[in-house]
RNA sequence: GCCACUGUAGCUCAGUGGUAGAGCACUCGAUUCGUAAUCGAGCGGUCGUCGGUUCAAUCCCGACCAGUGGCUCCA
């Protein structure tokens, strides 16, 4: 045989004789890689260390340390669920069992749903395998003898069949288990020690709901028992940050069953909004339009818009009285009313771009089961913006939104990560078209300098987009805002505007949306601050509290003075004690405590108690607190 | 929409085949207090809705409504 070489991460060079496995190589390397050893990365590709190396290649060892180990582990961990599962169900139809973000699932073919007391004794089961130790042992198989080994599991047999011809197909077996499988996997089942089974729910074979549906185990898998217990513990941090529990506690929003997915904002929550709201009125203060058009429209608005063909399904229809029939819809979007509100007039070359914003209610006919607290909702408001341009516009543009949506996460503390889609495979419009939109979307993405991921053909069918991804606190993403180039639009509205050479030219237009929606914007909030907002966010900003009767008066005063500045204070001048009035105020997460006892009343001064920050508190004169206040809010300060 | 689970006072939750409790909140009284719960009394629920089984249903069964976790979809 003749011998390969294999070029080492730090760029050594070792020769091996041909059919040398990984595992071989990185003994001869060291006893402690050889024990550390997960798998190998040849060449960039992922492979059992059991797998004979075949040819020259980039070579190195995977071991716990290495990111791309976690995906190995948590599939086999994926293995490691099914064979436990078969050796409690015997029976049980086989699906898929892919890694996924944090862990891993399988579905299963059951005669039952499994139960809590069936995961535990899963998760018991799945001990025991661990604790034998099995060998992954990986076969590759010609499509006969794949047939025959899965000839009792229907799922696998479909999935065989699927396969394309010159597809290498390959069988994993551990222990009692074999499953197909393209792998990688770990050397044996005892590399897999800490894990935990989350939970089960129902999905169907192939996510299509007109397919059968099998039985889902999640679960997550570490290599660390430190790692696994941050993971459980970020899970319980994030159900402390609920935004549905977090809306209730601190008196938000409600819901009600007779208007499922629709909130109702109490008036904490609506100052919110409405702070929100203004925010962003004034960044579009100067070169936006602000419109309102209708909500409710005929059937002729939304068969122009493609939406009666397409996405009838998620709208609300209205019974038309003098026609008897179904014929209007609420509005699920805002774009066709701008149209409309865009071709209703004549535009010359000089006014463009035209910007259009608006805050109109949306209505969108949402899947019961897809409703879930203010994320998904079916009435909601879009910071919306259509902007309606020449294509020579458009790199000067989207460098300014990007900019502007950027600066915008960067005022909650948000930083956003950028996806590029391009040209799909279904879509209108010819390739020059595409050419000149993808450049000038790509010139402002480098223009901007932050990294962003290509999406090859993640475009919409009508032109290429960027989206802005939001990591919140606990690190969790986000997609909210949206830059869309559109070239369908103008063309099904029939709009122009008169050019310089005096004739009509077609605009493109521009979709924006920063929020993504209120609703929903509200709810990452919410849970990125753990419901302790930012001053310039928060419902009341600041409460007064006197020591006691004596110093109701000048307490009050204290209100007054900070209401007349602007400031949204409140009074709690209640028989309880002052420590329960702090308590009350601590947990209703007010930023702000103002606390008057008989030196201050006499001094004009305040005792300010800093949200989070126990007693530590300091006094000042009044009018000192209210200035500071004030400059705090002008310039949305992050802290408290 | 589909699968599973859940639904008891404003909130968090206990409980039983013989028509219900706790803590907090709320109301009233006393307390006037210097930085995270003062004491006492009281008010409050046709046990999600409708139907069935039963001498009797909050409890068992069914349907529906809503919520939760997923599937699907998306902002």
């Amino acid at each position: 045989m003749s011998p390969i070489r294999l070029t080492l991460p730090d760029g050594s060079v070792r020769e091996v004789p041909e059919g040398t496995t990984s595992r071989q190589v990185a003994q001869s390397i060291g006893a402690g890689l050889a024990r550390a050893a997960l798998a190998a990365r040849v060449d960039g590709q992922i492979r059992d260390l059991d797998r004979p190396l075949t040819q020259d290649a980039r070579f190195a060892i995977l071991t716990e340390k290495d990111p791309d180990a976690l995906e190995v582990l948590r599939h086999s961990a994926a293995h490691i669920l099914a064979t436990a599962v078969r050796e409690l169900f015997p029976t049980a139809g086989i699906g898929f069992g892919p890694p996924i973000e944090d862990g891993f699932y399988y579905d299963f073919e059951v005669e039952r749903p499994f139960t809590p007391e069936d995961l535990e004794a899963i998760e018991k089961r799945m001990a025991e395998v661990t604790g034998k130790d099995y060998p992954f042992i990986r076969e590759v198989v010609d499509r006969p003898e794949a047939n025959r080994r899965f000839k009792d599991d229907p799922l696998k047999l479909e999935r065989i069949a699927d396969l394309g011809p010159d597809e290498t197909i390959t069988v994993y077996t551990d222990g009692p288990f074999v499953d197909l499988c393209r792998g990688p996997h770990l050397p044996s089942t005892g590399r897999l020690k800490h894990f935990k089974l989350l939970s089960a729910a129902g999905a169907y074979w192939r996510g299509d709901s007109r397919r059968q549906m099998l039985q889902r185990i999640y679960g997550t898998a570490w290599f660390r028992k430190e790692e696994l217990e941050a993971y459980t513990h970020r899970l319980e941090e994030a159900k402390k940050r609920d935004h549905r529990k977090l809306g209730k506690e601190l008196d938000l929003f409600l819901f009600h069953p007779f208007a499922p997915g629709a909130a109702f904002w109490t008036e904490r929550g609506t100052s919110l909004y409405n702070t929100l709201n203004q925010f962003m009125r004034e960044l579009q203060r100067d070169g936006y339009q602000e419109i309102r058009t209708p909500l409710l429209y005929n059937k002729g608005l939304w068969e122009i818009s493609g939406h009666w063909g397409k996405y009838k399904e998620n709208m609300f229809l209205v019974h038309n009285n003098e026609t008897g029939e179904q014929d209007m819809s609420l509005k699920p979007m805002n774009c066709p009313s701008h149209h409309i509100l865009y071709g209703l007039g004549k535009h010359s070359y000089k006014e463009l771009p035209i910007r259009y914003s608006t805050y109109d209610v949306l209505h969108r006919n949402e899947v019961s089961g897809a409703l879930s607290g203010l994320t998904r909702v079916r009435q909601f408001s879009q910071d919306d913006c259509h902007i309606y341009l020449m294509e020579s516009q458009i790199p000067e543009e989207v460098r300014r939104l990007t900019e502007f949506i950027l600066g915008y996460y960067r005022t909650f503390g948000l930083e956003a990560t950028l996806k590029f889609a391009t040209r799909p495979e279904q879509r209108i419009g010819d390739d020059g078209m595409w050419d000149r939109a993808e450049a000038a979307l790509r010139a402002a993405l480098e223009a901007t300098g932050l990294p962003y991921e290509l999406k090859p053909g993640d475009g919409a069918f009508y032109g290429p987009k960027i989206d802005f991804d939001v990591a919140d606190s606990i690190g969790r993403k986000w997609q909210l805002g949206t830059i869309q180039l559109d070239y369908a639009a103008p063309e099904r509205f029939d709009l122009h505007y008169v050019g310089e050479d005096n004739h009509e030219h077609r605009p493109v237009i521009i979709h924006r949306a920063v929020n993504g929606s209120f609703e929903r914007f509200i709810a990452i909030l919410i849970e990125h601050f753990a419901g302790a907002f930012p001053l310039w966010l928060s419902p009341e900003q600041v409460r007064v509290l006197p020591i006691s009767d004596q110093q109701a008066e000048a307490a009050a005063r204290v209100n007054e003075t900070l209401r007349t500045a602007g400031i949204r204070s409140t009074l709690d001048a209640g028989s309880q004690t002052l420590n329960y009035r702090i308590r009350d105020g601590e947990i209703g997460k007010v930023p702000y405590m103002a606390i008057v006892g008989q030196r201050e009343a006499e001094a004009g001064t305040v005792a300010i108690r800093v949200r989070g920050a126990g007693n530590k508190q300091e006094i000042i004169p009044v009018a000192e607190f209210t200035a500071r206040l004030t400059a705090a809010i002008a310039a949305r300060s992050l802290t408290p």
